[in-house]
DNA sequence: TTATCCATGATACACTGTATCAACGACAGC
DNA sequence: GCTGTCGTTGATACAGTGTATCATGGATAA
């Protein structure tokens, strides 16, 4: 995997550790290629793994992982999802949105568009509002459920 | 309460009915004036009424609520918030955009823009994804907690 | 009056997330 | 190598959230 070395040395350069646990659930999440609740993902990593990975653990670790940007939380949904821009050099200095298919369930990540932020920056401004939000998250049907 | 006969007159339009303990619970969370979430709404009728309101009626009520349009539900945080367009002849053709304040949770509701829904879609056409999301949640500050 | 249907009550339970403390393990300094 | 320190992980208990299910009540129509 070569992701996973990316991500080793993402976290190197932050002074932190892609331990073997860490480096456990971020393969489960990345190679199972869907969002994953908390207690999905400790499902998957007990099935894979030889040590058991308890729900705490799994918790933690994907709180670390999403301070890292290496995992998104969708937080409509309550479900964690591995970034699509590991291996790249991208910095997310460009806000997410987030594609999730009601069919599937599959959730494509894609740049929010300078256009799209300025639109619904406008609205907000115009009540006074400052946007903090990082990502946007819809939801409907992807290319694959439409057919 | 004038919005409540508004509420009341939607719900025969239906053909269905706005009870007793539907007013209750669409009341509560009319004067509370924020988003709250289905446990601290059952804790706060329970505070005003009379008879215990269990968790379960709220649930029930809250989804018959919403299906109504008079309340929405905000996948982000898991709360509910009354609809701010009860009274007027809104019919919710523009999709909501709601704007969720981090610091005193209080949660404002905007029309969508045509603009941002062009924006949105175009970016998910793009990859042949069709929106389906009735609204869009973004969080950051108000303009009371900004200064 | 009675049958029917929907709203509500009540209970149990499954799922999700947090708090807390103990144990382990890497690493630095001696 | 030994020891102390700090961050990571293990383990347990518990609080919070939501669902399933069946019983009860109450309005309406025949």
């Amino acid at each position: 995997m070569n992701i996973i070395s990316s991500a080793e040395q993402k976290c190197a350069e932050n002074g932190v550790k892609l331990t073997k646990r860490r480096k456990e659930v971020l393969t489960a999440l990345l190679e199972c290629n869907t969002a994953l609740s908390a207690y999905e993902l400790t499902e998957l990593c007990n099935k894979q793994g030889q040590t058991a990975m308890p729900p705490m653990s799994v918790y933690r670790i994907l709180e670390f992982l999403e301070g890292q940007s290496l995992v998104h939380r969708l937080s409509t949904t309550n479900k964690y999802i591995a970034c699509s821009h590991i291996s790249c050099d991208h910095t997310h200095f460009r806000r997410a949105q987030f594609l999730i298919c009601n069919d599937c369930t599959r959730v494509q990540e894609v740049n929010v568009t300078p256009e799209t932020l300025k639109a619904i920056e406008s609205v907000a401004a115009n009540v006074g509002f400052n946007l903090s939000d990082k990502q946007l998250e819809v939801s409907g049907t992807c290319s694959d459920c439409t057919q």
